[in-house]
DNA sequence: ACGCGTCAAGACGGA
DNA sequence: TCCGTCTTGACGCGT
C-alpha cells in the first residue's frame, strides 16, 4: 500500500505542514492522451461508443500512470468518459458492456491510488424552474455517479458542478438548488458545490453547502474574481472526513480576464498557499488536493514543479 | 491531405 | 446583438 501523494513545501514564514496534493485534468497537452475522446451524436451507436470508450479507458490508465510519475494526488476525469452517457439516444443496455470493460481495467486504474474526480460541463444546472432542464442536469449527474461507483471511488470521489444562473433573483435561484438537491438525495453521496467568477461567489455557494451539508470547492482564481466575505474555516469543515478539492488557475495573458492561463504562475501558486497558511490554523492536520486548471495540463504542472524546486520551495 | 467550422445542451458579461 | 468563457476532440466539408 502507497500513502497518498503529497509534496514537500518548505520556505514560508514558518513550516507548512498541510499535506497538499496535486494534479492535472483530463488529458494531456495537446491530447496525446484524453479521457474526452468523442463521437458525433449522427454516429452513436454501440459499435462506436465501445471503440471510443476503449480508448478513454486505456489513456485513463496512462494519464494515472503519468499522474503517478510526478507524484500526484488526484486526477480529474473527463466528462465525456461515456459519451453521450445521459443522452436519450443513447442506449441503456450499452452500459452492461461498459461495465464490464471496467471491471477488466480496475485493478490497473485503482493500483496507482489517485483519487478520481469528475466536473460535468456547464449543462448541468439545478437552479432553474425548467423542469426538463433539471431532469437532464439529474440524468448528466446520475451518469457521472455512475462512473465514480463503478470505478470503486470512496467517498473523495466527487462530481463537482457550479451554481447554474441567477435568471435575475439569486436568492430564489438558491432555493431553488436546495429544494432541487433536497428532493433527490442521492445527490448528497457525491456532489460537491464550486464558486464561479461571474455569478455565485463562495459565500453565496456557502448557503446551499451549509444547508444541505455539501463539500464547497474552493477555487481561488474564481474566488478573486468575485470576491466575498467568509470564514475559511468554514469551507474546510463543510469536507467532514473527506479530502478538500481546490482548484488553482492563473489569469491568460491573452483573452478575457475570467480565462485561464496556459500555466499556473508560481507566484499564484504561492499566493494560495500563503492564504491557505494563513486561513488554517497550524494545529490542524490536513490533506489538501489542488487540481491545476491549465490550458497546457501535464507541462503547466510540471513546470510549476521545477519552478518551486528551482527556488528551493520545494523539497526534492 | 489539410484547414476550418461545427457539434447535445445554458447562462453570463463585455464589446 | 453577437461573441468568448466554462470544455477542447471528432468529423465532414471545402479547398
Amino acid at each position: 500500500m502507497k500513502g497518498y501523494n503529497y509534496i514537500k513545501l518548505c520556505k514560508f514564514k514558518m513550516k507548512f505542514n498541510k499535506e497538499i496534493g496535486l494534479g492535472f485534468i483530463c488529458s494531456t497537452y495537446k491530447s496525446e492522451l484524453s479521457t474526452n475522446h468523442s463521437l458525433k451524436l449522427k454516429n452513436l451507436n454501440k459499435k462506436n461508443l465501445l471503440s471510443v470508450f476503449q480508448k478513454n479507458i486505456v489513456d485513463l490508465i496512462k494519464l494515472l500512470q503519468l499522474s503517478n510519475n510526478l507524484n500526484c494526488s488526484i486526477f480529474r476525469l473527463g466528462s465525456q468518459f461515456i459519451p453521450f452517457a445521459s443522452h436519450p439516444k443513447f442506449n441503456r443496455s450499452w452500459l452492461k458492456e461498459i461495465k464490464s470493460i471496467i471491471k477488466d481495467y480496475l485493478p490497473e486504474i485503482k493500483k496507482f491510488e489517485i483519487r478520481i474526480t469528475m466536473h460535468p460541463g456547464q449543462y448541468v444546472i439545478l437552479s432553474s424552474e425548467n423542469k426538463n432542464l433539471i431532469k437532464r442536469s439529474l440524468d448528466e449527474l446520475k451518469y457521472h455517479f455512475w462512473v465514480l461507483d463503478n470505478l470503486e471511488q470512496d467517498e473523495n470521489g466527487i462530481v463537482v458542478i457550479h451554481c447554474g444562473g441567477t435568471y435575475g433573483d439569486k436568492i430564489k435561484s438558491l432555493k431553488n438548488i436546495i429544494k432541487n438537491i433536497s428532493q433527490n438525495k442521492w445527490l448528497l453521496e457525491r456532489l460537491a458545490l464550486e464558486n464561479d467568477e461571474k455569478i455565485y461567489s463562495v459565500s453565496d455557494v456557502m448557503i446551499v453547502c451549509q444547508e444541505l451539508l455539501l463539500p464547497l470547492v474552493f477555487d481561488y482564481f474564481h474566488h478573486k474574481l468575485l470576491t466575498s466575505d467568509f470564514n475559511f474555516l468554514e469551507v474546510i469543515n463543510t469536507w467532514k472526513g473527506r479530502i478538500p478539492e481546490f482548484h488553482l488557475s492563473s489569469r491568460s495573458n491573452k483573452g478575457n480576464k475570467f480565462s485561464h492561463g496556459d500555466y499556473i504562475l508560481k507566484s499564484d501558486f504561492i499566493e494560495f498557499i500563503n492564504f491557505l497558511y494563513t486561513n488554517i490554523p497550524f494545529e490542524k492536520n490536513l490533506k489538501i488536493d489542488i487540481l491545476l486548471e491549465a490550458k497546457k495540463k501535464e507541462l503547466a504542472l510540471k513546470k510549476l514543479l521545477k519552478s518551486l524546486k528551482d527556488e528551493k520551495y520545494l523539497l526534492v
